[in-house]
DNA sequence: GCTAGTTAGTTGAACTCTCAGTTATTGAGA
DNA sequence: TCTCAATAACTGAGAGTTCAACTAACTAGC
């Protein structure tokens, strides 16, 4: 092992910033989520990307790639949402092994309820603190660090303006 | 309530953006530290405070405090790494409602064995990632959610430059 | 010195996530 | 066709976090 990379005064002041900052920002989006709907952020993801998926349909693998989740992950949460009825496991056509989470309309009608909390959380935690050329700042670290990260931009462009940030 | 102040198209993807990036950031760092030391990031945070405390000590109050964490995430904690043998506790002499917690020589060897990694990770992660334009963009921002979040910076400036990331 | 309210810390239950192991299915190659 | 590795999904155990309930100790006001 070659000599350790450590971080010098100003990398490590902004690594502790910026770690401070996305825990008091998702921490914050977690307990409003919790609060208000009773659901952990990641449940809520999962009814955001089915409810923008054609038929309300994925497949769990899907579901789970387009989250960055486990596989397991998925499985567990879309059981606890299928219990309580926002979310029905049907067996997929083409493939045996394959199975489909449909959201329901009482899914949806739920994460309609529970997006105006949500959303105006997000404004009031991230976009209402910074100024324009700080958000164009930010997306453009994200981005490149997703790429770095990923290898490529992970959730596809949102494609429904009308449907605001679910 | 009044009407939702719905995200637009460039900050839904400033938002997603910005939580997959975190995601596979955080992610990541979770990952490296849990399978090369066997420790959950919030319990090697646990651990740098202690080492940055003089006599490597703090009351339980204060580490949860400036790891914002709360008292009970930290009480499990500190009874884990107990068990270990990395952190010792003992009586507060002044107000005997409190508790100290102290890492031992174990847990700062501990520690120490587990910094090289972590701080390559977050290099290799972040910094490499970024240019020093975005580097100070991203300590920019983060400063101001901090105190937009927070009320003030929460992790006092690092006081040791020789201790690096740890 | 009492009392009421606050603060420090712990505890147990419920929940989520991870990891490893299991079953069923698919598909490629001998 | 048969075999076997790869894939999809589920499951249960273990670990960490949260939340509410609880004990103990401090403190301010009377």
């Amino acid at each position: 092992m070659t000599d350790t990379r450590w971080l010098d005064d100003d990398e490590q002041q902004t690594w502790r910033s910026f770690m401070t900052a996305s825990r008091l920002l998702f921490d914050g989006i977690e307990r409003q989520l919790q609060q208000e709907a009773g659901l952990p952020h990641a449940y809520y993801e999962i009814l955001v990307r089915l409810s923008e998926a054609p038929q309300r349909t994925l497949r769990m693998s899907d579901l789970a790639t387009t989250s960055l989740s486990s596989r397991s992950r998925i499985s567990h949460a879309v059981a606890r949402l299928e219990e309580n009825g926002w979310v029905r496991r049907k067996p997929c056509e083409h493939d045996k092994r394959g199975s489909l989470a449909e959201l329901t309309d009482a899914g949806l009608a739920g994460l309609e309820a529970a997006a105006p909390g949500h959303v105006e959380t997000v404004r009031r935690s991230l976009f209402d603190a910074l100024s324009p050329e700080q958000v164009a700042a930010l997306r453009d670290i994200s981005d490149t660090l997703v790429v770095h990260l990923a290898g490529e931009p992970v959730w596809p462009a949102a494609g429904d303006p009308a449907a605001g940030e679910r």
